[in-house]
DNA sequence: AGCCCTCCTCTAACAGCGTTAGGGACGCTA
DNA sequence: TAGCGTCCCTAACGCTGTTAGAGGAGGGCT
């Protein structure tokens, strides 16, 4: 059986997976195929194509996200799906950096129609509408790119503690305060340093509830 | 004169402003330098820590960043300060990308600090008051990320209009409603064309002060 | 004067990247 | 049988980040 276009694309959400989008490469990808790179220009007219099929991919569930249901308020609604959003480029390595440089794809537009639709239903006009879902989907994506950067930092983060200076040199008339972090400075991050515990991945999903409670709940402030 | 890190920090942010993200060399920026590549290596550990520097330095004017002034009310010097960075990353391109990747710096916790003081002084408890913190930095990064990405593609757009197939092949059963937009297929969506016009970039400001709005207001809304 | 040491820059090279050119083998159709 | 479209190949180009190792300039010591 010939390689098809949908099992490049397959292959590349996997090693997107396994590797992230900087260890992501044609060669890399192509290898995993059994196939040679140039090959992979016979399906896919570029690198960035290829990505914007993934992203294409990553997405694919939430064009088929239905409206409310019957007796939900839009408000929770629109809080699950929003939500919901930011779980799938989560759950995916760096799905947030390979959408946010994806062009859209016209397969965006009913979904972003009916939710305006539900939205303007509720009493917005659809400009406020249409300027209030693309402020929630920048939300979702600037918290999915933080997170993933979160990630990386924590894979590449060198295990030994004292390794502070980068080479041999390091001018020494920085990091003044060198690492103790003189704890009377910022008694309200102390506290919440104690507060907030562990479990990043939770921590990350609060923040990003309370947004959408914020963002909401000032809808709601102003259109009932 | 030796060259000094903060020189090459400097041509590194001006040359990132020329070509991009993607266009920004070690190389190409040692030639904007008169000097080898690798003697960049002599000034900065890696790349990455380069892009680090970059990112500290598009940021700097932030940290200096007063409290509200006298008897402005804190809603609107929150709004106003997260504008402020958004223009900041938005003015320098691809800024967002650079700062999103970035590890933070030790800088900025004395500002995160005041924030929440301010804040806490309203009346939030801190650890709301964080997150509301960590919230609107999430949204102003992925609003600006998401600014980038359109200036990226405008600047990649292909002029003439009928380029719809990738290359010769183009497996047919995609593009299912090729292009014409149905016009009666999303009437919203259609107005909205008709509504908000040109301008891109105040088109973004628009949207960000908006969601900037709905949160502040949501927060206003909590705790008076 | 001679010497060492540190700072700073160099050339040469490695492995890997995206991408293009051009060719060759298969199977269908006429 | 010839021709054609499909799918994959090898070879190569110019680029990338990064390392190894050499060497010159300048200051401080003996």
């Amino acid at each position: 059986m010939a390689l098809t276009r949908d099992a490049v694309v397959d292959a590349a959400v996997d090693l997107l997976g396994e590797v992230g989008l900087e260890g992501l490469s044609l060669r890399r990808l192509a290898r995993e195929l059994g196939v040679s790179a140039p090959t992979l220009y016979w399906h896919v007219a570029d690198k960035r194509a290829l990505l914007d099929h993934v992203a294409e991919r990553l997405l694919a569930d939430q064009w088929r996200a239905p409206g409310p249901a019957e007796g939900q308020p839009w408000w929770e609604w629109l809080h699950e799906r929003a939500l919901a959003q930011y779980r799938a480029l989560v759950t995916h390595r760096d799905a947030a950096l390979v959408v946010a440089g994806n062009r859209p794809t016209e397969d965006a537009l009913p979904v972003v129609e009916a939710t305006v639709a539900t939205l303007v239903a509720a009493g917005l006009s659809p400009r406020e509408a249409f300027w209030t879902i693309m402020a929630i989907g920048h939300f979702v994506i600037g918290s999915a790119v933080e997170y993933h950067a979160e990630q990386d930092r924590a894979r590449t983060a060198t295990p030994p503690p004292h390794c502070d200076h980068e080479r041999g040199h390091e001018r020494g008339h920085e990091r003044s305060h060198e690492r103790g972090h003189d704890p009377g400075a910022h008694p309200h991050l102390a506290a919440l340093a104690a507060d907030l515990g562990a479990a990043t991945g939770e921590r990350h999903e609060e923040v990003v509830s309370h947004g959408l409670d914020l963002m909401i709940g000032g809808l709601r402030a102003r259109w009932g």
